[in-house]
DNA sequence: ACCTGAACACCGTTCAAGT
DNA sequence: ACCTGAACACCGTTCAAGT
C-alpha cells in the first residue's frame, strides 16, 4: 500500500512523542517508522541518520519552548522564565538534553543577542553580560542534564523549580530573587501546526 | 583455553582505555573482551550491564580526578583546580561525560562536604556555599557536557581552560580573579596500580 | 568457580525492486 | 519521485556446555 507524503516534520513530531512516551533509549527507527505508518525505508528517505533525526528533535524542543521577550517584560524574569519553560519541556520527553545541548548551534545568535541585551537592560556592564550568559548557558545545560530531580527528592527538597530560580538568581544577582514570585512562570510551548 | 582470572578493575581500565581511544559511542562488550583477551561470556561475568560498567568507568574517572584539599591550600584555588582536572580529564574521553555527570551518586558526601567546607573558609555564608555549591556543581556539568571547545574554536578564542576559570570566578565572586594565575592547575592522575 | 562460544532478539542502514 | 521489505553487518545479553 502507498503512503500519502511524508514529511520530516510528521517524523519529527512522531518521534517525539514516542519519546515522551518511553524516552529517547527506546525509540528505534522501526518503532517510529510504523507510528507512521510507513515503511523503514520511508523513513530514511527524510532523515538521513537517526543522530540527525535526534538533532532535529532538539531543535524542535529549542523552538518550542522559545518565547521573545516583551517590550515591557523584565528582562532577568525573562530569562528566568525562559530557561524554566525548556526545563519543563525537556523532563517531558527523557534522554532529550543531550540532544537540545549537544551541538552548540542550538543557541542561535538570535537568542545570543536577545540574552545578552536583556542582560545589560538589568544593568550589567557588556563584559560582565558576556560572562553571565555563558555561566547561564552552562549552568542550564548542568541542570537539564544531571538527574536533578533525583537528587532533590533524596534530599526532600520540595520545588525543583524553585531551587533552579534560586540558582538562576545566584548568578544574576548574588543570591536576591530576580523578582517576588508572581505565580510560576507562564508555561508556553508552541506546537505545529497540523 | 583458559586465562588468568579476570577482575572487574581490569574491565574498567580496559574500557577506559578503549574510550580514550575511539569514544564510548564506538565501544562495544564484543571488542572490549577481545582487548583483555577473555570472551564475551566472561566480561559479562564480572559486570552486569555495558550500562553499569560505563558508570564504573565515570566513578573510575572521577576518583582519580579526585585531590583533597591540602591545609595551606586556597580555597577557592582549589575547587578551581578540581574543576579544571576533571575538565581534562573528560575531554581525554570522548562521550564519557554523561556518565560522571549523570548518576548523582558519583559526587559523593566527601566532596559535597570539602567544597561546602573550602567555601565557608573563603568567606560565604553556609547559606550562599550551598547555592554556590550547587550553581558550581551544574556549571561544571554544562560545561563538561557541552561541546565547549567547539564553540571557543568557533569564535575563535584562545583557550578554554581560561574561560571555564573564569566562569569559576564570576559565580565565586563576581568577576573577579580567583587567583594570580599561578601558572596552569597541576595535573594530579591517579592511576589504578598494575 | 570460572570460562567458552553459539544462539537469541534485537538494532541502524542500505538498496534492488516495485508503483 | 516515492515507497517497500528483504538483507547486511552489526549490537547487548543469555546460557548450555565445558574445565
Amino acid at each position: 500500500m502507498t503512503r500519502a507524503t511524508l514529511t520530516r516534520g510528521q517524523i519529527v513530531d512522531a518521534a517525539l512523542e514516542i519519546i515522551a512516551d518511553v524516552g529517547v533509549e527506546k525509540l528505534s527507527m522501526r518503532q517510529l517508522s510504523a507510528s507512521l505508518g510507513a515503511s523503514l525505508g520511508a523513513t530514511y528517505r527524510h532523515v538521513p541518520t537517526k543522530e540527525a533525526l535526534l538533532a532535529l528533535c532538539g531543535r524542535e524542543l529549542f523552538d518550542r519552548s522559545y518565547r521573545p521577550r516583551a517590550d515591557d517584560e523584565d528582562p532577568l524574569q525573562w530569562i528566568r522564565d525562559e530557561i524554566i519553560n525548556l526545563y519543563e519541556l525537556i523532563r517531558e520527553h527523557p534522554g532529550m538534553a543531550g540532544y537540545v545541548i549537544g551541538h552548540a548551534n542550538l543557541v542561535t545568535p538570535e537568542l545570543t543577542a536577545a540574552v545578552q541585551e536583556s542582560l545589560v537592560t538589568a544593568g550589567l556592564t557588556p563584559e560582565s553580560a558576556e560572562t553571565a550568559r555563558s555561566v547561564l548557558a552552562f549552568y542550564t545545560s548542568g541542570v537539564l542534564l544531571s538527574n536533578w530531580s533525583v537528587v532533590l527528592s533524596a534530599n526532600g527538597l520540595p520545588d525543583s523549580k524553585a531551587m533552579l530560580a534560586a540558582g538562576v538568581d545566584f548568578i544574576l544577582r548574588g543570591g536576591e530573587p530576580v523578582a517576588a514570585s508572581q505565580g510560576r512562570a507562564k508555561r508556553i510551548v508552541k506546537r505545529r501546526q497540523k
